[in-house]
DNA sequence: AGATTGCTA
DNA sequence: AAATTTAGCAATCTA
């Protein structure tokens, strides 16, 4: 047999050591995660080294100890432990007991003790004793047998102490480390020690006397020194903080070694609590990834057609898809459970089967869905209408928790506890090695999915009900997924030859413009590389540095803009990475992505990703194509109707985050402007500049008011401020003072926003969408500013994105009662465009503003302004 | 895969 | 003592 080896691990002290030498990390969940990892890393790193044959993690019990008996001030003056590592302790314990360690504590006793009294229990059976601490005091238990490791530094860079390594190290014993202590005392402890002995002296007196007990009866034959006073004044605390630093090796355990075995991780639970803390890289590296968690048995039936007597009132479906680009990509295959019965058919077997087909379009007939845009989206290409949409998870998990990344079932099922579906990765693969397995293998794949939707649809809608964001998910997010599917099926036509003729016209100034910045710089070199180009502008040519990235130096276009005048070459570099953002993403980009079929372009509006219930744009990204400068802008020339004689009508909400500020907080001066229709960034200059008459505001006081407008909603800064209209600190500081004077009420908002937050763990919008900040209370200043900056503005930015929401809604259902032909077909946060017959701009002219402003009744008017022309470029 | 850059509201 | 304005997507380069 082996020798035995035991590893007692002291808790706390590692638990802050981990804590402290690793930044505040945060996971998915918004759990922090710094101690949880540096432990299990600390952990991995000293089994994998030792192979233990038992072991031991010990943790402080109570606040009190034997200890304080003798010494009240005993660890008194202690910082609290901060709130981020607090959290993580439970954590800490699940790991240890997911890795089979025994853990254990001791009422009136320090982790210390428990080490001590199993270490010298453990030494006196020949056991080898390693003791991980990041606490110096635990090296006086070193002795033969026992080594004490201390972490340096990080987490796993260890010191290990033998009597040899401390007697080298101090020229005392370990027995001395204690003497050592009691004469310098120790501050983490509130031990006094004497006053005026550090570690030299302490040293240097024991290396002469041995202990203190015999220094004091040698006392007499010292010398008078300063020190003597000291020693001889302080000899009651010198004997207690001995006392003190003393860990006692015969603790009242009421565990023995015999309950310390190791025999290694219990790998499912250990893979569940990295997976819950999100230790992606340990998850990947570790050697048990192949042990997937053992699943229960699915009875499920792969059939050739789905017939009548399968289809019910109500049932969860999954229909499989290849990849997340649903609008190109192949279907793979289709099941359905009803809880009873779960059956799966290949995708050859759905197009053509009527009942089916009739089943899934029937209103009434009920589908429990995760994601049900893609599934309608797919479904459409293949023919069929779905309707019946009654509950679909991913909208509901991303109202439960908008932080989710990801919209893979077994992502969102493991949220909320449900373990029994695989993720697309295990069975598909992933990357240049993504591959479909066996029929079977997809089939039961496929129906779990299915299943997993059924299951988890009662528990998601009541946990939405005691949110009260069931209304908020059934009435808003749901029905926008339909029409959001409608939509992105209608897809907006491009003029692809508009486009190539615009590529040209650029290929051709780009060749021109390489060709000069060539001569300027008098070697070829890749302008679009980042670090080439740093290389030219501040080594070759000697411009200042102005801005330094991570890598190097910054050559970003606000850099660049102060130093165009250094050099002629920076204005050619500038106008060149225009023309090529133009080219390789809009004009290149664009034409990728324009279906052969109908030369339209079908985006995909995520809807459950944004943490302020904003959507966004892929493939292709619709929602950020060039406005601002007239050469970006011409590429809505490219966008066009899809039919003859019909035109594209544009309606945007004016200042609609600004309406909701003024809604939310209240403010009676700003919701005066509103209600009184003024020019709100007039207004804005009149206050910040202390103007009595709107005439006095000159066009540069109303742009920097307009900046101050934005920088107060995204919650800004007297440097970001500055940042922006290009003028110092202290002048953004002034006009920020001005502002937040002349609108109390929003200064009122920004300081409850926070609070709100700090209480609740959440901020909230119009319509109950919440978003949750566990930074707002973090010790980390930029984590908590970020945190600060984000509750004040996710109410603002969520609501007025709820407002649109609501909006297309009312939209929909307005132009089918209206029997219109006209089709909305994009939306860009606080702008509608559709495409409609010429025949129905007039009632376009009435209706969209109407419904539009009346989305939701807010304190103040909303306002929304339109346009309307043969091309996009032209609804302006 | 991450960093840099630049486009939108 | 240091960083500093919200929310996104995509192209390109570099390691």
């Amino acid at each position: 047999m082996t020798k035995q080896k035991l590893l007692l691990l002291d808790g706390n002290s590692l638990a802050y050591r981990a804590f402290f030498a690793l930044p505040l990390l945060t996971n998915d969940s918004g759990i922090h995660t710094n101690a949880t990892y540096g432990f299990t890393t600390m952990l991995q790193k000293i089994i994998g080294e030792e192979n233990p044959t038992q072991m031991l993690v010990a943790f402080d019990a109570g606040k009190t100890t034997f200890r304080h008996e003798s010494f009240g001030e005993y660890k008194g003056g202690r910082q609290k432990t901060p709130p981020e590592l607090s959290e993580q302790f439970p954590y800490i314990r699940k790991l240890i007991d997911a890795y089979n360690i025994k853990r254990y504590e001791l009422e009136m006793y320090e982790a210390d003790d428990i080490i001590g009294t199993l270490a010298k229990q453990a030494a006196g059976q020949g056991i080898e004793v390693i003791v991980v601490s990041g606490d110096k005091d635990l090296t006086q238990l070193a002795t033969e047998d026992v080594t004490v490791y201390i972490t340096r530094k990080g987490i796993t860079d260890i010191e290990k102490y033998t009597p040899a390594h401390i007697e080298e190290k101090y020229g005392l014993t370990p027995e001395q480390i204690i003497d050592m202590k009691g004469l310098m005392g120790d501050q983490s402890d509130n031990i006094p020690g004497v006053p005026g002995v550090g570690e030299k002296t302490a040293i240097k007196l024991l290396k002469e006397h041995g202990t203190i007990e015999k220094l004091y009866e040698a006392m007499d034959s010292l010398k008078a020194s300063k020190m003597k006073e000291k020693l001889v004044d302080n000899e009651e605390m010198a004997h207690l903080s001995k006392k003190l630093a003393t860990i006692h090796t015969d603790a009242p355990l009421t565990i023995s070694l015999d309950d310390l075995a190791y025999a290694g991780p219990d790998e499912e639970a250990l893979l569940n609590v990295w997976q819950e803390l999100g230790f992606k890289s340990l998850i990947e590296k570790s050697d048990f990834e192949a042990v997937e968690t053992e699943q229960a048995e699915l009875v499920f039936e792969n059939v050739q057609a789905i017939t009548g007597d399968m289809l019910k009132e109500t049932m969860a479906i999954h229909l499989e898809l290849e990849n997340e680009h649903y609008h190109s990509c192949n279907a793979l295959g289709l099941a359905l459970s009803d809880g009873e019965r779960t059956v799966y058919t290949a995708i050859d077997n759905v197009v053509d089967n009527a009942d089916l087909k009739a089943w899934l379009q029937d209103e009434t007939k009920k589908k429990y869905i995760v994601d049900s845009k893609a599934t309608q989206a797919m479904l459409h290409r293949l023919g069929i209408e779905l309707k019946g949409v009654e509950f679909d998870l991913l909208l509901a998990s991303y109202i439960l928790k908008p932080s989710i990344s990801g919209d893979d079932v077994a992502t969102l099922a493991k949220e909320f506890g449900y373990q029994d579906v695989q993720s697309n990765e295990a069975i598909y693969g992933k990357g240049a090695k993504w591959f479909v397995p066996g029929a079977d293998h997809v089939a039961e794949h496929v129906s779990r999915k299915a299943v997993a939707v059924w299951n988890l649809q009662p528990l998601l809608e009541q946990k939405l009900k005691e949110n009260e964001q069931f209304e908020l998910y059934k009435e808003l997010e749901l029905p926008l997924a339909h029409i959001l599917g409608k939509m992105e099926s209608e897809g907006i036509t491009v003029n692809i030859d508009t486009l190539r003729q615009m590529g040209d016209d650029l290929k051709a100034k780009l060749e021109v413009m390489e060709a000069t910045i060539y001569e300027l710089a008098g070697e070829k070199f890749n302008i679009n590389s980042p670090k080439q180009l740093g290389v030219i502008l501040f080594d070759k040519l000697g411009l200042p540095v102005i801005k330094k990235t991570k890598t190097g130096y910054s050559t970003a276009a606000d850099v660049l803009e102060k130093l165009q005048s250094e050099h002629d070459i920076v204005k050619h570099i500038l106008e060149y990475r225009t023309l090529a953002k133009l080219q390789s993403t809009y004009i290149e980009g664009l034409i990728k992505e324009v279906h052969k079929e109908d030369l339209k372009v079908h985006t995909r509006f995520q809807q459950a990703l944004t943490s302020t219930g904003r959507l966004s744009s892929t493939n292709p990204n619709l929602q950020n194509i060039p406005i601002r400068l007239e050469e970006g802008r011409k590429i809505r020339k490219a966008f066009v109707p899809s039919k003859k004689d019909w035109i594209l009508f544009a309606a945007d909400y004016s200042q609609i985050e600004l309406r909701v500020l003024a809604h939310m907080c209240g403010d009676d001066a700003l919701v005066e402007a509103f209600q009184q229709g003024m020019d709100i960034h007039t207004r804005t200059a009149m206050d910040v500049f202390n103007l009595e008459n709107p005439d006095e505001v000159t066009s540069l006081m109303r742009r920097t008011a307009k900046a101050v407008n934005f920088g107060i909603v995204y919650g800004i800064s007297d440097y970001g401020l500055s940042q922006s209209l290009d003028i110092t600190r202290k002048e953004a500081a002034i006009f920020i003072e001005n502002y937040l004077q002349s609108f109390p009420g929003v200064k009122n908002y920004m300081d409850t926003s926070i609070e709100e937050a700090k209480k609740a763990g959440f901020v909230t919008t119009i319509l109950n969408r919440r978003r949750y900040l566990p930074d707002i209370t973090s010790s980390n200043f930029n984590l908590r500013s970020f945190a600060e900056r984000t509750a004040m503005n996710t109410p603002i930015q969520g609501s007025a994105a709820d407002i649109i929401k609501k909006a297309m809604i009312d939209m929909n259902a307005r132009l089918e009662h209206e029997g219109l032909q006209t089709k909305l077909l994009l939306q860009v946060h606080d702008e509608l465009i559709f495409e409609a017959p010429k025949e129905e701009i007039e009632i376009l002219e009435r209706i969209v503003p109407e419904v539009m402003e009346n989305a939701i009744k807010l304190s103040v008017p909303l306002k929304v302004e339109f346009s309307y022309g043969a091309t996009w470029y032209d609804a302006k």
